[in-house]
DNA sequence: TTGTATGCGTTATCAG
DNA sequence: CTGATAACGCATACAA
């Protein structure tokens, strides 16, 4: 019995979904066959329309199109051992700060043809780390993180798997990877030293409390650190009793506004630090017909829309949160097309706005 | 020369990635090798955790932690069909309604363990469209889509791929499969009757216009059309111009105040699309000490935090968004797990609050 | 410019 | 409860 060549296709045995089951989506080898060419042609047509000829690219395009063909990224990730999917963390997305980042964000990746996860850790470092595994789970091409205070399981696989990186909203010694930012002990302690000058001098500071248990986090509390070195370098000893936090929502912006003034009537400025307490102060002052700045001067932080709304207009800090989205993008692109030569750590800036409440 | 059995591993010819290359991610065979068991169980292991012997699966979670093994997803979506990705397309995360929506979407499919695509269409069905055929790519489990207003290529691809679908913020009479929303037109039909059974005749209406190319959308038009017919059917006639549009922000909120009341000093009440443009007018009017609601009532729409926290507060219509995320994601789980008898239409209805602005 | 052979890392299926 | 085998649908490497 002569001996056959070593068999080739052992014919399949078609064990899998060949019965009923749910319509199977189309795959590249039927759009080929109905083409007349071979399914990497296809593959090469619809990645890379540009390496294929034009009449055989215009066959292909009608396949795909009475087909309804519709490409499938997990077989191709794994392939290519590559994928355009892209996971960004934030916080929490009630937070248009946070939206705007995104937002910023989005638009340069999603011209690249970038699709984006998206996670919510709710100001949690367990929730992050979770959500980081997910993003690796699905071989993300770059994570984007927001602030730079993360867990050590993060950075340790982050780091191990090489995973281009980018956190925003604060500036590092030893970023992850990349890092882009400001510094939110500078802005702060920019607006303090700006009430000095303008006399004030009785300067009470508000720090908004997030997260389902409420507390602060890394960029609060550089905040109000940056507000505490501001008194002392202008020779201001630091009373306790002029620093409040709450909620950060309007009514809680009110209500420390409220509980500062009741206990040290002497108060002559309030800076929060955030815009949406100290417009919510505001509104409290017009209530109660307290002149602002006259009684009470009120500073924000964040330069949010409301802020040239709100009458009198709110003196704030003006933090580059679009921009940061857009950079952040431009430099997780860059790295991810393989230049090591961008920058790890770029400093945004920030402006401290004079308006009227001050 | 005696046969040999069939040959079962063709002898790798090791051609890719086996030289430099960046680090390649661990895989399940090694973790199994590590434990001393096959792959499979390792897989198993890690997705039902159950079915696997206590001991083994301690083996297996030591391995998986000194490697260092993340799960692949793209291969598991391959090998199962199947994916734990959801695709959610809203018009934009700018507005803090939809990020409502978002957010209670997102935390209950979060405890279900599924992943969030994003994506953003700016108000543009083109985008909507390459969106839909981006995350059907990824095999996305389920599909989320604002409006009850789509391109028929998305009604096409959707219904063939047989994806399970939920469209939110509006009622369909035919849903391309799921529908979770209110009724806008009888919502803005609500407010305007309230309006005129206050007693007030001449009432002006304000479309909120969206988009980098400003227009209006099919939950704006329903608003404006329910207000036109709780006008007739009031017996009070349609006069145009007591119409204004302005894009969707607190300042043009101010100026389509402004400029009604100039070409119009007998308005009555103004009802606006939108709080956020209602807001922008209330200020207005305490700058220019027009009082509320005594010269011009002033209606909005959202029921945002903005209108408990505005001078006089603001009457508004609240509508359901953080219940419409959460009903928006437990109808889809229940249609992913292949629950048939879901309700194709809910409507979570909607409240007119009636506040001190009229 | 197009095609052939092969592997990507996992899971469904069936057998024990 | 565990394992052997065969797909899953596509892209890389190389050849033509």
């Amino acid at each position: 019995m002569a001996s056959k060549p070593p068999t080739r296709k052992p014919l399949r045995k078609r064990k899998r979904g060949d019965e009923a089951g749910p319509p199977r989506a189309a795959r590249l080898e039927e759009v080929a066959r109905m083409a007349g060419v071979s399914p990497i042609t296809v593959s090469r047509a619809l990645r890379n329309p540009d390496i294929v000829a034009e009449e055989t690219r215009g066959r292909i395009a009608q396949a795909v199109k009475k087909i309804g063909y519709v490409r499938n990224f997990n077989a191709g990730a794994l392939a290519s051992r590559k994928t355009t999917t892209i996971g960004i963390i934030v916080p929490t997305i009630m937070d248009v700060g946070f939206a705007e980042v995104v937002h910023g964000f989005y638009d340069t990746m999603g011209e690249h043809n970038y699709q984006l996860l998206l996670g919510v850790s709710d100001y949690s470092e367990e929730v992050e780390e979770r959500l980081v595994r997910d993003f690796l789970a699905h071989r993300a091409a770059g994570l984007i993180l927001t602030g730079v205070s993360h867990g050590p399981e993060v950075r340790r696989m982050l780091t191990s798997m090489a995973v281009p990186t980018v956190e925003f909203w604060g500036l590092s010694r030893t970023p992850i990877d990349l890092c882009v930012g400001y510094s939110n002990a500078d802005a702060a302690y920019a607006m303090t030293r700006h009430l000095v000058r303008l006399g004030y001098k009785k300067i009470a500071f508000v720090s908004p409390l997030i997260g389902t248990v409420m507390r602060d986090n890394d960029r609060t509390r550089d905040r109000r650190e940056g507000h505490r070195k501001a008194l002392r370098d202008s020779g201001q000893g630091i009373d306790e009793s002029l620093f409040a936090s709450g909620r950060l929502d309007f009514q809680s912006g009110a209500n420390a506004l409220v509980e500062l003034m009741g206990k040290r009537p002497d108060i002559e400025a309030i800076f929060f630090g955030n815009d949406v307490m100290a417009a919510g102060a505001l509104m409290e002052c017009q209530k109660r017909g307290w002149a602002v700045p006259d009684k009470v001067a009120i500073a924000g932080f964040g330069d949010s829309e409301l802020a040239t709304v709100v009458q009198p207009a709110l003196t704030t800090v003006r933090t580059p949160r679009h921009a940061m989205g857009k950079r952040a993008a431009e430099l997780l692109l860059e790295r991810i097309g393989g230049n090591t030569k961008v920058p790890k750590v770029v400093d945004m800036g920030f402006d401290v706005i004079q308006r009227d409440s001050t």
